[in-house]
Order: C-alpha cells, then sequence, then structure tokens
DNA sequence: CGGCGCTCGTTGACATCGCAACTACATCGG
DNA sequence: CCGATGTAGTTGCGATGTCAACGAGCGCCG
C-alpha cells in the first residue's frame, strides 16, 4: 500500500497550505495597519460581539489553545475592549465581555476588515466556489477538531 | 453600498479562517512531533527537492518574506539538511540546495506528513472537493500575491 | 567613469505562540 | 465528609515570526 498522494492532490494540498498561509498572513497585517488589531484579536472580539463568554467556549470557538486566549484577552483587556469578570456559578471560570469601546472598535475595523476579504477572496471566487470552499473546510475542521 | 458580507459568506469565511487555521497548526504540530521539523522548514526542502534555489526564488515560492526565509534556512544549515553557496553570477545571491541527508530527512517525514493530510484533508472531502478547494486557494493566491 | 536607485540577503529588536508546570476549584466515588 | 481525579485559567520560557534598517552588489543614465 503506498500512501502517496497523486500529482493532482499533491497540486491541491500545496495551493491549500501555501493560499492558506498567505491569505491569513494578508488579512492580519491588514487588520494591524489599519487598526491595530491581530487577527486572533479580532477574531475574539467576533466571537465575543455575539455574547460574552467562558474563556475556554471562547478558545474552542476560534479553535486556539487556553494559553493563547488567556494571552489575547489579557491584551484586549489592556486596551480597554474587553471586561473580565469571575464567574459566580463556577468560580475557576471566568466571563469576558465585549466594553463599549470595544464593540466600536470592532464595528469600525470590521468595515475595512470585510473589505479585504472581498478583495482576496469574494470577489476573486465565484460564489459557489466560495460556499464549496466553506463547507469544505468546515468537514476538515470538524475532523481535526475531535482528533 | 454596503460592503457587508450576507449570512452565508460570513459563514464561509469564517470556516475558511478558522478551519485553514487549525488545519496548519495540526500540520505543524505533526511534523514537530514525528520528525522534529517546522512547517516552513519542511516547506523549503520540499522546494529544494526540485533543483537548488536563490532564497528570494524560495522565499516567493513558499510566500514567506526573505527574512523569515533566511532564518529557516538557516537553522536547516546547522542541522545539515541543506547547504548554502555563494552565487558566481550574482555576487548577492546565495544558492540553496539540498544535502543527501536532507534528501533522505525530507523522504522520511513525507511518509508521516502524507499520512496526516490524508486523515485531516484528503479522507475527509470528496475528490471534486478536494479539487475545489485547491483551485480556488490557487486564485487566491493569485489575487493575494500580485498586491 | 560616477552617481542614483534598485534588489539581495542578513541582522537585531520586538511581538506572538506553543508547551509544560502550576494554583484553584469542581466533581465523582467511597 | 474526604481523597482522587479532572477542568479552568494563568504563567514562564523557549521557539518562531514580523518589521525596520543595514551593507553589499547590480545596473541604468548622464
Amino acid at each position: 500500500m503506498t500512501p502517496w498522494l497523486d500529482a493532482a492532490q499533491q497540486r491541491d494540498w500545496r495551493a491549500l497550505v501555501e493560499g492558506a498561509g498567505l491569505l491569513l498572513a494578508r488579512v492580519d497585517k491588514h487588520l494591524r495597519d489599519t487598526h491595530g488589531l491581530t487577527l486572533a484579536e479580532y477574531e475574539i472580539l467576533v466571537h465575543l460581539s455575539e455574547g460574552h463568554l467562558h474563556m475556554s467556549e471562547l478558545a474552542t470557538q476560534v479553535s486556539h489553545s487556553r494559553a493563547r486566549v488567556t494571552q489575547t484577552v489579557d491584551r484586549l483587556v489592556r486596551a480597554g475592549l474587553v471586561s473580565r469578570a469571575p464567574c459566580p456559578q463556577d468560580r475557576r471560570g471566568v466571563h469576558a465581555a465585549l466594553t463599549d469601546p470595544g464593540r466600536a472598535r470592532l464595528e469600525a475595523a470590521a468595515r475595512d476588515h470585510v473589505l479585504e476579504v472581498r478583495r482576496l477572496v469574494v470577489d476573486v471566487l465565484a460564489p459557489d466556489e466560495l460556499t464549496a470552499v466553506g463547507s469544505a473546510l468546515a468537514k476538515v475542521r470538524a475532523a481535526a477538531q475531535d482528533t
């Protein structure tokens, strides 16, 4: 049994690694330049905009380690964009929520961010291509998640 | 004109960012654990396996900054997997090539790497899904490249 | 020739990330 | 009620990445 990939698979996998890597790097840099936010910070803000969360929930939602979420939230708290509060139900837990300045900052950043995403992704792909990419990577994520 | 994304686009974009991020992290960790190689190092080795290259060419091929390539190649040279040589034609340039141990190491790593890629991507997607993802991200890469 | 601007590759300072170890709290089983 | 085990979050340290600035060499144009 030869576990190799054929030529087409190799080409597609290479495109995925290098394309995705470059894309994430570009989007991250764009967010830094225009609003002084890391992509990781931005993602956290987005998820918090849909309601307050515990650190662990946040970690699984953005697919980052808990340690990383701690550090990222630290920065956001120092910047006044997020608030921490101990959770009454479970005294180990920490409640993270968006502050008003945080929401304002997110909304401002989102405008430019969306433009960049359009430029690099949405406008480059046919609508059904984007759908295909989305559903495919959702599957990949699920597979990687429970491993 | 509202530059917003609709719900489906947002879902797909989110899946792309989080799925791709998690995937790259998993593959990187797997390479480290099994062969002590970074994904960045591995990619460089792969490109060098197809012929010696100048640092700049290497940088554009893997879509990394030149500074990053310098550091990555540094490590590979220290590990004895890659050789450097000044280029006679252009005395600014540096010739990077795979050593014999480098090729051996790459081949060993590739076996396990491919297994992991199968597990996380190839086996999870239908063949035409993988093709779609590959061609879509190739387009995205091209768009991000010349920006 | 001589200067100007470009590319090549590297370096050092700084930011970010992963990992392992740790404290505090919860929860389960006797 | 108590000890064992598990989970939440944080911390420190090492590895890796970014960015700006640099020295060196190329090449064009007067």
